[in-house]
DNA sequence: CGCTAGAATGTTT
DNA sequence: AAACATTCTAGCG
């Protein structure tokens, strides 16, 4: 797997491939398939991010990039880190805004949370897949993580 | 004191 | 060389 992409229609989410991986041709997955048992997983590690682990991912991703990822995947579900909280993680405290370039760069979005980030004053700045969703993610999460 | 405007900053394409 | 899912500071009302 080398990613997990959010959409509200096949056109929107094909589009949004072509746009990432130019020189790929997108095929579906057959119903039953191995692929297909991938995306239950998937679906099930929103709600569970130890289960992520599980999955066969292949991201690709610069040094730096991998370093934000990885970071990204220390914050506990329900709560929120900074642009700037997550730079000072990775040993960079003034790369805040490439560290946002990061996480817009992030192809696989739930199994690592860059929904999780927002600006310093709590407002919730950007989010490939609509800012909307990402509300959603944040205040679902929240629920989770309290009801447990 | 609260707000706006502008510079600084690191990584990617 | 340009663009960005930020942040910090100085200046103004």
């Amino acid at each position: 797997m080398c990613a997990i992409f959010f959409g509200d229609d096949d056109a929107g989410l094909t589009a949004d491939l072509q746009k990432r991986f130019a020189k790929a041709t997108i095929a579906r997955a057959e119903h039953g398939s191995d692929f297909d048992i991938w995306v239950d997983q998937t679906l099930a590690a929103i709600d569970r991010p130890q289960l992520a682990s599980n999955l066969p991912l292949d991201i690709q991703g610069t040094a730096f990039q991998e370093q934000v990822w990885r970071a990204l995947q220390k914050v506990p579900a329900g709560t929120t880190a900074t642009y700037k909280e997550v730079a000072e993680m990775i040993a960079k405290p003034s790369a805040t805004r490439a560290v946002a370039n990061a996480c817009g760069a992030n192809p696989v979005s739930v199994v690592i949370p860059c929904h999780r980030i927002v600006r310093s004053d709590g407002a919730v700045s950007g989010y490939h897949w609509g800012v909307e969703r990402k509300r959603k993610l944040l205040t679902r999460e929240k629920k989770l993580c309290t009801a447990k």
